[in-house]
DNA sequence: TGCCAGGCCGGGT
DNA sequence: ACCCGGCATGGC
């Protein structure tokens, strides 16, 4: 892919869309969270989630790992998917509990691919999560792919409409150096862009920062 | 009312 | 290797 075009597709979302400031919430747990809630889900639904694991003190790795999956499962209800939701997140944390003995730091001394594998190795983390956990909660340099950047790249004929997850994301970071701050900001406003310019239905292309590129 | 949202899994061909 | 049904709430 062509680092040129991937940077004024850059520079013109920011212009029209100023920082996005991701990711909405505090501190890697709470990313983490808000990363496997967010499946498939309206990010107003998830809020609605997170912050009734906030009213029961339950946003943190001590409190989801103690309490059960079925109390989780309550908390979280509102955003979708509630049973399978409650799953994953027990799923994950487990995970950190029993290979970094519950702290977010040890996970920095594992390198971002070998870390990558092993998140994809929890039941329910797929590829999306998984970087978006990488980037947003970990910091690492990590390009992260969805169904808008997708979508959009399709539209405007940089991919195939049905490309592969991994093969989008590698052709993006080869073209662009590694950097957290650049990867942050572009997924945020590619997912801006989707929201307001390129919907499933009803793409309404007037006023897209993308026309004539 | 129906469709959509910042996916992923498991079972069937 | 694909393809598909299931999972579920809330907003427009």
């Amino acid at each position: 892919m062509n680092r040129d075009l991937l940077m004024e597709i850059y520079h013109r979302l920011y212009s029209a869309f100023g920082p996005q400031h991701w990711w909405p919430g505090d501190g890697p747990v709470e990313v983490m969270v808000g990363a496997v809630l967010t499946q498939n889900t309206n990010w107003a639904n998830v809020e609605k989630a997170i912050n009734n694991l906030k009213q029961a003190e339950c946003l943190d790795l001590a409190s989801l790992n103690r309490i059960s999956v079925d109390e989780l499962a309550v908390l979280i209800r509102p955003s979708g998917y509630y049973n399978v939701k409650a799953r994953r997140l027990k799923a994950l944390v487990e995970f950190i509990c029993r290979e970094f003995s519950c702290r977010v730091e040890d996970m920095e001394k594992v390198e971002t691919y070998k870390l990558r594998e092993r998140l994809l190795g929890i039941s329910g983390l797929g590829p999306e999560t998984v970087d978006s956990i990488l980037l947003y909660a970990l910091g690492r340099p990590i390009f992260v792919v969805d169904a808008y950047t997708k979508r959009i790249f399709s539209r405007h004929r940089l991919c195939f409409e049905d490309v592969d997850y991994q093969e989008l994301q590698c052709q993006i970071m080869s073209s662009l150096d590694p950097d957290v701050g650049l990867f942050n900001e572009y997924h945020a406003l590619l997912v801006r862009l989707g929201k307001e310019y390129c919907r499933k239905t009803n793409p309404n292309c007037l006023g897209c920062p993308l026309n004539g590129l």
